[in-house]
DNA sequence: TTGAATTAATAGTATTACTATTATATTTGC
DNA sequence: GCAAATATAATAGTAATACTATTAATTCAA
C-alpha cells in the first residue's frame, strides 16, 4: 500500500486556479499545510504564505478566494485521498466484516507516513483535519457551501463505510450516524489525548483509539 | 425538574469582571447568547454587541478579555447548568442503569425549555453549544488555558457521568472516551442533521440522536 | 458630601482579509 | 523567433477587527 498511485482530482468548485497547475500552485498548498499546522488557522495569513514562498499576498489570492476557501480544499484533498485508500485496500477482501475493520483501521489511525503525494505532507495534512478541520464547517455559509458541492467527498466517505455496516446487517438503522460519529470522535479522541487527556483514556505510547471505534462499531451493529 | 432552583457559580479565571454583579454584566451575557446565535461567532464582535445593548465596546472589555474568553465563559456555564441538571435529575435514581440512561438524555438531547435563570436563554445557549462550542478549544492557546483551569467544568460533567459507567461495568476501559464521544458526536449529529443531513440518520419530526447514543453506549459496555 | 468606582464616549493602533492597478516575467501559438 | 496571451510580482489602498488608552460623566457608598 506505501507504494500506491494516487490521483487525486478535486472539483474546481474548490479553487480559482488549480494549485496542480503550477510551480507556485504546489509551493501555495505545500506551505499553506505546514504553516497551518505550525501557527494554527487563526494566525495563518495569505500574506505571511506568500512570503515564505517568495511570493505574494495577491498571488495566493489567484488560486483561492480566500483563506477559508483553502482550508476547504485542504480538507477535500484529504478525504479523496482517504476514499482513494479505503478503495484500494479493500477491493480484494471478500469478508464484510473484514472490509469494515479495515475501514474503521484507516478512518480513525493516525496518518504516520508521508508518500503519496510529493508536495502534499499527508502526516501534517492529517493533524490539520484533527485539530482545524471542524472550522471548515462550522460557518454561517454552511448550507450555501453545501449546495456548491463543498462536502461531497467527505460524504462519500461516510457513504462507502456506511455501505459496508450494511452488508453485515442490513436492519441496522443508523449506519451513517454510527460512522460520521466514529470518523469525527476519533479525530476529537485524538486532540483530547494531547490537550485534554482527561476526556479520553488514551494511555501514553499505545494507540488506543483504533480498538476502542472498532469495538464500539461491532458492538453497535450487532443484532 | 422544570422549577429547580439553579444556583451556579463560575469560576473567576473566567471573566474580569462577574458579569453576574450587574445588570450591564447580565445584559452583555445575554445580549452575547442572542448575537451569537445569529449572526455566528465570527461575525459577532465586541462593537456590535456594545451598541445594540446601549452602551459600547470598552465596557464589554472591562467583563470579558476577549471574544474568546466570552465564548469560553458561555461554555462553562453551559456545562456547569448541565452539571446541576445531572446531578439534581440523578440524586433519587438507585440503579445504575437507570442513572447512565437518564445521563446520556441530558447529554444529548436538545434543550427545549428556557426557564432556569432569567438572563440566560438556555435554548439558544444550547444551539451555540451546538454549532460554536468547538472553536472554545480549538485553538494554540488550549494548553496554557487548560493550566488555567478554563475547561474543569466540562471535564468534571464527563468524570460524572463516567463513574455511572463503571457502576454498571466496573472492567469497562474507556468510560471517558466513551462518554466524551456520546456528548460531542450528539452535538456533531445535532449540527449536520440541519445542514449535512446525509452525515446521518436523523429523520423529519424525529429525535433519533438520544436513542442512537443510548443504544451505543449501553451496547458497548455490555460485557 | 466627598471620593471611589463604574460606565460611556472618543480616539487611536496594528493587523487582517481582502481588491485594484500596474509592471515584469514567462509561456505559447503561429 | 516573435508577438500575444497569460502568470506573477510589487505596490497601494480599504473597511473592518480586536483590541488599548484616555478622559468625562454618572452612580454609589461611607
Amino acid at each position: 500500500m506505501e507504494n500506491q498511485q494516487v490521483n487525486i482530482v478535486i472539483s474546481p468548485e474548490l479553487y480559482l486556479k488549480n494549485p496542480e497547475s503550477s510551480e507556485l500552485g504546489h509551493k501555495i498548498v505545500s506551505k499553506s499545510i505546514e504553516m497551518i499546522d505550525h501557527l494554527g488557522f487563526e494566525d495563518f495569513t495569505f500574506k505571511k504564505l506568500g512570503s515564505s514562498i517568495g511570493s505574494n499576498e495577491s498571488s495566493v489570492y489567484r488560486y483561492f478566494e480566500s483563506k477559508h476557501a483553502l482550508l476547504v480544499y485542504l480538507t477535500d484533498w484529504y478525504w479523496s485521498w482517504v476514499d482513494d485508500k479505503l478503495v484500494f485496500s479493500t477491493l480484494n477482501i471478500h469478508s464484510p466484516q473484514e472490509k469494515l475493520e479495515k475501514a474503521i483501521t484507516i478512518l480513525t489511525q493516525e496518518v504516520i507516513e508521508d508518500n503519496s503525494v510529493s508536495y502534499i505532507n499527508e502526516v501534517l495534512l492529517n493533524k490539520i483535519i484533527v485539530s482545524e478541520s471542524s472550522k471548515a464547517y462550522h460557518t454561517k455559509a454552511i448550507d450555501k457551501e453545501n449546495e456548491k458541492g463543498y462536502y461531497t467527498t467527505y460524504k462519500r466517505v461516510v457513504q462507502r463505510v456506511s455501505d459496508f455496516v450494511l452488508e453485515i446487517n442490513p436492519t441496522y438503522l443508523f449506519p451513517h450516524m454510527l460512522i460520521s460519529t466514529a470518523i469525527e470522535g476519533a479525530h476529537q479522541q485524538r486532540y483530547f489525548s494531547e490537550h485534554l487527556p482527561s476526556l479520553t483514556d488514551v494511555e501514553k505510547g499505545k494507540d488506543n483509539i483504533v480498538s476502542f471505534y472498532t469495538d464500539l462499531v461491532f458492538k453497535t451493529i450487532a443484532c
